[in-house]
RNA sequence: GGGCCUGUAGCUCAGUUGGUUAGAGCGCUACCUUGACACGGUAGAGGUCACAGAUUCGAGUUCUGUCAGGCCCACCA
């Protein structure tokens, strides 16, 4: 058979990847009733291209997926991307920014989408023909985008549905603000830090003095707390002060709030401006006053402060404060702040008016699935962090500021002010019937739509026939860091909306970090880009870098020293190919050696482990035992004993079945490999993949471990003796039994992997002796070198001749190094008389 | 403040229910360009399994504590 002298990947896996899309290779039926295999993928930005993190995803999911391909049952991965709502809204903003010195602001809702839509119609594919050329085995007749117009249906009927329950409501309530994105964010988009601050003292009247770290939010106080216990509470409580920088009087309040003995005792309240005082307003009933708008910068509200911004109104206000004299201290103090996780720009805490929905009664039956056991985790252990955040879960913010998204399917009556929600877009208010109905301006977080995907891709709210024969999906493969974003939500919508769980297991990852365990990141410049990787290294390679590298839970920290060592084990696989190809196939195809049998032994007992880590899923071990099997078993053992017989019938037989069980692994190289032995089959991603069994051939096994053992120790005697590799030497081999039997019966093998002829001794213990032709000429240099050597260190030693002037300090390490060279020149000398 | 995880060879990591001599890849040393492969072969060196106790016939593995590091959650003026 022909076969390329050089494994160059480049050569055939774009062809295969191209080829397993046009043909559809991996197009599944819907077949209601039987047993399946299924999961979506977790939907890239489709905005994005691929990293190391969606490469290392997508290896775990395409091995699991192949493997269960093989084994004969109907599988399905569905593909698709995710609109991303304001990460996308952000690229495009800034796109404009840079090209037009515009922003989104500068254009109508209607033309701004326009863009965005071109944009995805434009670059959209990218990530998906990256994942395409890594040869992810989707069905990609099914390829989805959360804002396809069914998926939107799904949206629109679960939000309807939600509100009708009374789950979705609308009210004012304290949100993360974010001024540059000017749009509202949920807690799990507000990524916290702590940073050193400061804590301002500021007296608001004699023997009341206020602490905070945010001292231009003063000009929104409506109260000063101190606590019931306070000594000062009977003397201040109920009193007005008025409120230093402001014509306004305060009340002083007694609340808890106000911690004893922390700070100075008596806390400032702002109501609009931060969580608990705007909790502590409620109680007290507290007017709101909004100091800090939309944008970042302060409102009329500020007095002569307005128009300024809020971190420059900060300094004003110290300034300002300590000019008259009622600053009374300044303290260093370690805060938490939190930043928008999209433009890292500092979130503000404001009230206003949106969306929310209940996740208490959703979280209950999400919670309960996990419990007891409807859901697993893999690694278990991150049911905890599960169970953690569901327990103590908060409402959820849905809307969103933005224009590229859902948007809410609520219209406001200009009339009577009455919120109309529904499926079908109305003409006239649900209360009034006036037609005056303009739609609700905001768009859900992009979450909503991703937290139905399981069965959204799958054609809900129809009940299509994918929807019977594919749900609840087996298993999802995602990372830790967005268990709550999206994993828990769709185990909520899941329960909530399907009354059944959205997949069975839960598979956590970890995250792939460069080789020092650092987070892979632009500004670092450490980031190793796939594509890059599958140009150099091919596909196949990368893959099984990564998953020879994915112990369960950990990070994985890869190197492109990794993939370059796996890219030598498919050359390794390439080579040992081209040795097979060349002998002839004729045959009957039945082991005619011990090496046959014994090949065939650990062909079995590797697919058995194989089956039995995917089934872990320890990707890490399945990798690890097809590697050992290949490289140590069939290339170093294996082919170099087969290299006696004539019939190599078997050993393609072998080989086929070897190259079918690292296929989910190293999919081009095995398909590649695999077409050339013509077997008839369109693809060996759909041959059976071999079983195994933990039955071996005990007798080949142990044999072979005689042989091994008698080959390992002729070599280690040979190196020893340092003997020239090409020397064939004779040797005496003392042993008995089994081993002796197996040196009689392999002497010819022996010989040729050793370099040995041995004469066989029925006796015991184990033992070889070489008869060794000595090379006096080579011993006597080297005696004469090691003299050398000694000379020059005994007068070191002795500190003579030149040294004398500047005497070395002889250590004890020098005296034993110079014991050892003695020592080593006697062993020569003996050696020398010997011979 | 609450929770989770990690500490094993120079580096990155395995080590399944406690059981002889603790493994892999890379790196390192020596020898070898042999007709599949130098992206290779052969033979090696290298570890007080963070530390201290406890349980046990037996602990890298179980328990407690200490030290070190990482991550997540949290309305800590």
């Amino acid at each position: 058979m022909e076969i390329e002298k050089v494994y160059e990947p480049q050569r055939f896996e774009p062809h295969w990847a191209a080829r397993w899309v046009d043909e559809q290779m991996f197009r599944v039926e819907a077949e209601p009733g039987t047993p399946y295999f299924s999961l979506a993928i977790p939907p890239p930005n489709v905005t994005g291209s691929l990293h190391m993190g969606h490469m290392f995803e997508h290896a775990i999911i395409d091995s699991l997926i192949r493997w269960h391909r093989m084994r004969g049952e109907r599988t399905l991965w569905v593909p698709g991307t995710d609109h991303a709502g304001i990460a996308t809204e952000l690229m495009v903003d800034r796109k404009l920014q840079a090209e037009q010195g515009k922003s989104k602001r500068d254009f109508s809702r209607e033309e701004f989408l326009a863009m965005v839509w071109q944009w995805k119609e434009q670059h959209g594919g990218r990530i998906v023909e990256q994942m395409k050329r890594a040869g992810v085995s989707c069905d990609w007749s099914r390829e989805r985008f959360t804002m396809d117009p069914g998926l939107s249906r799904a949206v629109r009927e679960v939000f309807v549905r939600l509100y009708e329950k009374g789950l979705i409501y609308r009210g004012d309530y304290m949100v993360n603000w974010c001024p540059r994105c000017q749009t509202v964010l949920s807690d799990l988009e507000v990524e916290h830090g702590d940073v050193n601050g400061s804590m301002w003292h500021i007296r608001y009247a004699p023997g009341l003095v206020v602490a905070t770290t945010r001292p231009e939010t003063m000009l929104g106080d409506t109260a000063v707390a101190i606590n019931p216990e306070d000594p000062r509470a009977a003397m201040l409580g109920g009193k007005m002060v008025k409120l230093p920088l402001t014509d306004r009087e305060i009340p002083v309040i007694l609340d808890n709030m106000a911690e004893l003995g922390f700070g100075t005792g008596a806390v400032k309240i702002t109501p609009a401006h931060d969580p608990n005082d705007f909790e502590a307003g409620k109680r007290h009933n507290l007017a709101s006053i909004q100091v800090i708008g939309e944008d970042g910068t302060m409102t009329a509200a500020a007095g002569k402060f307005a128009g300024m911004d809020r971190f420059e109104a900060r300094k004003a206000v110290v300034a300002e404060l300590e000019a008259l004299g009622l600053l009374e201290k300044i303290e260093d103090h370690k805060l938490s702040i939190g930043k928008c996780h999209r433009c890292r720009t500092v979130v503000e805490p404001l009230v206003s008016k949106q969306w929310w929905m209940k996740m208490k009664p959703l979280a209950e039956p999400a919670i309960a699935a996990v419990r007891d056991g409807r859901i697993t985790f893999v690694p278990e252990n991150w049911g905890k962090t599960y169970f953690n955040w569901m327990e103590n879960i908060r409402d959820w913010c849905i809307s969103r500021q933005l224009w590229w998204g859902h948007r809410i399917p609520a219209w406001h009556c200009g009339k009577c002010g009455e919120v109309t929600v529904a499926r079908e877009d109305p003409t006239e208010c649900s209360k009034c019937g006036s037609a005056e109905l303009k739609q609700d301006r905001d768009v859900l977080d992009t979450w909503f739509s991703s937290g139905l995907w399981p069965f959204s891709t799958l054609g809900w709210p129809d009940e299509t026939a994918d929807l019977k024969a594919f749900y609840p999906t087996s298993l999802l493969v995602t990372g830790f860091d967005i268990i709550f974003f999206w994993a828990a939500r769709m185990v909520m919508f899941g329960m909530e909306i399907m009354g059944d769980v959205p997949f069975r297991q839960i598979h956590i990852h970890g995250l792939v970090r460069d080789a020092d365990r650092q987070k892979m990141s632009k500004t670092k410049g450490n980031v190793i880009d796939p594509m890059v990787m599958i140009d150099k290294y091919g596909t196949d390679a990368v893959r099984f870098g990564l998953l020879i590298s994915a112990a369960p839970g950990g990070d994985i920290a890869l190197s492109e020293d990794r993939i370059d060592a796996e890219k030598a084990f498919a050359n390794k696989i390439w080579n040992a190919s081209r040795l097979l190809f060349s002998k002839p196939r004729e045959g009957a195809a039945e082991p005619v050696s011990l090496a046959d049998r014994w090949i065939a032994s650990r062909l079995n007992a590797a697919a058995e482990a194989a089956n039995r880590h995917f089934g872990e899923h320890r990707y890490d071990l399945v990798a690890d035992v097809l590697y050992h099997f290949w490289w140590d078993d069939f290339c170093d053992w294996y082919l170099e004993l087969k290299k006696l017989d004539a019939d190599w019938s078997f050993s393609y037989k072998v080989y086929e079945q070897a190259l079918r069980l690292l296929h989910p692994l190293m999919p081009f190289i095995t398909e590649e490999l695999w077409q050339r032995l013509e077997m008839g089959g369109k693809t060996i991603a759909l041959a059976k993949y071999p079983e195994g069994s933990t039955i071996v051939d005990v007798d080949a096994e142990t044999d072979m471990a005689q042989l091994q053992e008698i080959v390992t120790s002729v070599r280690k005697a040979r190196a020893d003796a340092n003997v020239d590799p090409k020397q064939t030497v004779a040797g005496v081999l003392s042993a008995s039994g089994r081993k002796l039997g197996v040196a009689q019966a392999n002497a010819e093998a022996i010989a040729r992997v050793a370099r040995v002829t041995l004469e066989l001794r029925d006796e015991e213990p184990f033992s070889l002796k070489l008869a060794l032709k000595v090379d006096r000429s080579k011993l006597e240099k080297e005696i004469a070198e090691l003299e050398k050597v000694i000379a020059n260190s005994q007068r070191q030693l002795s500190n003579e001749g030149f040294l004398a002037k500047a005497p070395a300090k002889v250590t004890d390490g020098m005296r034993a190094k110079q014991a050892e060279y003695e020592a080593q020149v006697a062993k020569l000398r003996a050696a020398l008389e010997e011979a």
